[in-house]
DNA sequence: TAGATATTTAGACAAATGTCTAAATAATAT
DNA sequence: ATATTATTTAGACATTTGTCTAAATATCTA
């Protein structure tokens, strides 16, 4: 649960987020989204990789990310427990 | 949005949330209930106000503290919509 | 085999964060 | 009034975080 609050705890994060949502994207697509250097958005998406809610699969000289939603299960049922 | 995911960035807090799920309670019952110092503690709850996920009032010389379950309805939301 | 493209790793650095102790503020009780 | 109790504010400090540039790794293409 540490991993993945710290993951959601940044904005560019929770764009990346958004953006896989609709739809799979290579790491210099998402970079291409953002004005940051390549390198740090290679770093967000460790984070969010190991948080579980990305996974990526190697398609040649790309590596193609896509939202992991089993995990956004947890924290919705994380956060509806505080409400009783 | 971002002020809530600070907040809840962070285990202690995570875990005053819970507390203050089954009850209400004073910022001092709240501190004696983790080993960390009641400025800390109180440093905490700051956050926790500001990100408007709990809220204050002052009884006499103590301060009691309370869940605020609206504003967990805006996380949801957002959590879910990643969801499709 | 080179050279170009895609991505990550390494290392540095400033800013933000969580913690502490000491002091300040406010309300209660003797 | 003075002392006690409850809580916050202030300031310091070590750790973590987000960013960058430069270099490394891996794949594709001519």
């Amino acid at each position: 649960m540490d991993s993945i609050f710290k993951a959601l705890n940044d904005e560019t994060r929770r764009s990346i987020l958004e953006l896989l949502r609709q739809k799979d994207m290579t790491a210099g697509e998402i970079a291409d989204a953002f004005d940051i250097s390549k390198p740090s958005i290679s770093h967000h998406l460790d984070i969010l990789k190991r948080a579980d809610l990305v996974s990526s699969e190697k398609k040649g000289q790309f590596i193609v990310y896509s939202l992991n939603t089993t995990i956004v299960d947890d924290i919705i049922k994380w956060i509806i427990s505080l409400k009783k």
